[in-house]
RNA sequence: GGCGGCGUAGCUCAGUUGGUCAGAGCACACGGCUCAUAAUCGUGUUGUCGCGGGUUCGAGUCCCGCCGCCGCUACCA
């Protein structure tokens, strides 16, 4: 049995759970299903990231220490992955024991390897970004992000010897061509790289909210350097050796383009210098980009001014539109590794000729046959069926996309073999035909809708219940591993098939 | 400034190493069907492939210049 390790980045606390970690998340998901599906042993891991001033700051704000407050923002997360069927195995927290315990031992390997040593940081702080900016990145004498003053700081931090693993990272890059995808950002990181790397400043002593430096009080890591440890602290470093070797390192990352340096640049050089392999996998994915139009004011936190992609919830898309097309949408709209449009028109259009009239409206229409020349009870399909060869085409190809993260190319594939049954019903017309010459094609249609079934389950888990439900199936379509589930000739016949609700109403064009 | 990317039908986008590459889906039009969520099936229209040069028998596809947009340029989840 194959393991299959995939991650999201843990996200920040402060912020609040918004499309564009939806959009992350939904898509590690259903990657993280497929591969359940056909067998594979699978860790889904994500999480939130629950460190430094910003957050410690907040806490105060609110009267509660760091913990309580991070206890409640973590939460959001939490809740929103389950509104969203999220179904990751582990929900890490840096704030958890075991991760203290990982970050420590980490970076003390490194520190002993001679990795990590002590210097002077001199630079101009700004409170609210957490960072140092240089003279020339400031908005006159302000923060670029915040328009906040920075501050004059200097600190004896200790540093990371990113410098001595330049020759290495580039070497790494070299041997590993697809460790970054896709190109055109393992390039970026690349020439980030040959550009020459600087040590990195990693510990502060202006703040405790942190985990300690295990060989020296009074100093805590950065945020970010004890945030990419999780990856290690899920899988036991420094508990559990065997756990680690059997998941380490084909782990896939999937991070948005904003935090490649981290991922691509620091993160393989901390473990090279803590002695291990770096991340086999890192999937850079794009932004979801909100045009010029605005949004429903229920989903802006300001009515009248221009939404950004941060101001959506989640929930208000899933209480309009339900978990399914909103799964649907992320999917299947932006393709992994590019930026990509988001809109309620687009999401609308989508619904409608995808879910309402292509998927749904073949569900409805084979139940009514169904039921109204073979007595409801479905019969088997066809050996012979034309559709069997749409069928194993649509597997084939969605198999390969997933492999490649390519969600919305699988989605793509199998509503084409949607639109074969939906042809193939015109072609038939079975509901012209007398009661006991239409065994085939509607047994045929049937066995379309149960592969369909298995095969749109990574991306929408309920839908596929229903549907699998529908015609007569227990369980769950997921319980069906793949590729032998989805062979031509599953669907045994005999079954009760009902039509119930339309899966997916029609949506007006306006929200 | 430096490095990199993008600009293809109304919309969202595909287009490997140059030669049916001018495409897909949506939208739209017409026709069929009426089992179905006015859904579905079939057929079809739309483009100076950002602009201007060049290489070539032949260029969205290579080269040069220009215009427009964007990303990265160090510690911004």
């Amino acid at each position: 049995m194959d393991r299959f390790y995939i991650t999201t980045p843990i996200f920040y606390v402060n912020d609040v759970p918004h499309l564009g970690h939806a959009y992350c998340t939904v898509n590690a998901d259903a990657i993280a299903r497929w591969h359940r599906l056909i067998g594979d042993s699978t860790l889904f891991l994500t999480g939130t990231d629950e460190h430094g001033a910003k957050v410690a700051e907040a806490a105060e704000a609110n009267g509660v220490t760091p913990r309580e407050w991070t206890d409640r923002t973590s939460a959001r997360f939490a809740e929103a992955w389950r509104g969203l069927a999220i179904s990751n195995d582990d929900f890490i927290r840096t704030t958890d024991e075991r991760h203290y315990a990982t970050v420590q031992q980490f970076l003390q390997k490194i520190y002993d390897n001679g990795f990590i040593a002590k210097d002077t940081y001199r630079g101009l702080y700004c409170v609210s970004c957490e960072d140092y900016y240089t003279a020339d990145q400031l908005d006159g004498d302000k923060c670029p992000v915040h328009g906040r003053p920075v501050t004059e700081m200097e600190e004896d931090n200790y540093f990371f010897r990113l410098s001595a693993f330049e020759d290495r990272l580039i070497e790494w890059f070299e041997k590993n061509p697809d460790a970054i995808r896709p190109a055109s950002k393992r390039n970026e990181a690349l020439s980030f790289i040959k550009g020459g790397l600087k040590d990195v400043s990693i510990t502060r002593t202006s703040l405790s909210w942190g985990v300690p430096v295990p060989w020296d009080e009074g100093h805590v890591f950065y945020v970010w350097y004890d945030a990419l440890i999780n990856y290690l602290t899920a899988i036991g470093y420094g508990e559990d050796a065997e756990k680690v070797a059997a998941w380490w390192p084909n782990v896939h990352h999937l991070i948005g383009k904003e935090i490649i340096r981290f991922h691509c640049v620091w993160w393989p050089a901390m473990c090279m210098a803590a002695g291990i392999e770096p991340p086999a996998n890192i999937f850079v994915h794009g932004w979801l980009l909100v045009g010029g139009q605005k949004l429903s004011k229920s989903m802006a936190a300001d009515g009248d001014a221009p939404v950004k992609l941060t101001d959506i919830t989640p929930a208000s898309l899933t209480e309009e539109y339900g978990v399914d097309a909103v799964r649907y949408h992320l999917l299947r709209d932006t393709p992994l590794g590019t930026d990509g449009e988001f809109s309620i028109e687009g999401l609308i259009a989508r619904y409608n000729s995808d879910l309402a009239n292509n998927l749904g409206n073949l569900v409805a229409r084979v139940a009514t046959v169904v039921g109204s020349k073979c007595d409801g009870v479905g019969p088997a399909p066809s050996p012979t069926s034309p559709l069997a060869d749409s069928a194993s085409t649509a597997l084939a190809a969605a198999a390969d996309a997933w492999e490649r993260f390519a969600p919305h190319e699988a989605l793509e594939a199998t509503w084409r073999l949607i639109g074969a049954a939906n042809a193939e019903l015109e072609a038939t017309e079975p509901w012209k035909a007398e009661p006991g010459t239409v065994d085939d094609v509607l047994g045929s249609a049937l066995e379309v809708l149960r592969i369909v079934s298995l095969l749109i389950s990574p991306a929408m888990p309920a839908t596929a219940d229903e549907i699998w439900s529908r015609i007569g199936l227990a369980g769950s379509p997921s319980d069906h591993p793949l590729p032998a589930a989805a062979a031509w000739g599953g669907y045994p016949g005999g079954l009760s098939v009902t039509k119930g609700d339309p899966l997916f109403p029609r949506r007006k064009a306006t929200a």
